[in-house]
DNA sequence: CACACTTACTTTGCATGCAAAATAAAATAA
DNA sequence: TTATTTTATTTTGCATGCAAAGTAAGTGTG
């Protein structure tokens, strides 16, 4: 009894276990970069819009920010990228990719392959409809944040 | 160009964020619990199997073992759960339920479906296909993992 | 212009997740 | 039996995720 307590039939189980998964897999692929999997995340957004606010990091990737403000430090120190105030705006920080930091990209670019090597179980219609089915759960809890 | 390295591309992205959400919804839920979402979880692998070994509890929940240690400190001294030796193998430990920690599952039966209230976006077609196709995914990692 | 309010970030305290090292005890090999 | 190896769990050091409090700097109102 009490089906709907049991682990094997909760959604958020599998998202935690497969999202630890993710993370766990990506580590030694993200070695040669020196970075963790957020920082990745980090730099994927920067590599697609340079130049942008932390606010703007902060909505592109879904990181936390009291965790961007140390992921934002540590790439820093690693030379990755500069952050500098807004002319305008002193509130706002504006977060830059140095030469460096902009030439990790082409070292990036064998990551995502690598990572679908290890999904081949998966066929290509089966990832679009997961694809498909993830954005619409993420819609019902962006949903839920409006109100 | 490089698609591959767009973040929208990225399924591990939408696993992280998924996780994430899940993760803080649970968190009003299990309020009334006072416990967080890895002491649900581990209490959820209880509820089902009694008096396993910490191995057991492991291999069920896929929490980190080191995290586990911390989280059997946490949900001991709330009392909803005792530690003993095992008495044949005095490496192995044996985690209880208290009677306290049993009557919880009562409160907890509230959860998922208050859980489900929030996902009204998708049909049952949708949730059932979405579990097989996590299932999939999952099988890859843990086929990679065997290697 | 002074005060309240909102924004953009940072800081803090707590709870994991992860890899690697450390412990203790059982199983095996020599 | 003793040395070696394996197993079960804990400890350690580092990197977030999260909520809430704290800061500093714009905005809006009267």
């Amino acid at each position: 009894m009490s089906e709907l307590l049991k682990l094997e039939n909760q959604l958020c189980h599998r998202f935690y276990t497969l999202s630890n998964a993710f993370t766990r897999a990506y580590r030694p692929l993200l070695k040669a970069l020196d970075i963790t999997y957020p920082q990745y995340i980090t730099l994927m957004a920067l590599w697609e819009a340079n130049n942008i606010t932390i606010a703007e990091l902060l909505e592109r990737t879904a990181i936390d920010g009291g965790a961007m403000t140390l992921i934002l430090k540590k790439l820093n120190e690693k030379q990755f990228l500069t952050i500098e105030k807004d002319e305008h705006d002193k509130r706002v920080k504006r977060v830059m990719l140095t030469e460096e930091g902009k030439s990790k990209k082409q070292i990036a670019q064998d990551v995502p392959s690598q990572m679908l090597c290890k999904l081949e179980g998966m066929s290509h219609e089966e990832s679009v409809q997961l694809r498909y089915l993830l954005d619409k759960l993420g819609s019902c809890f962006n949903a839920d944040e409006q109100r």
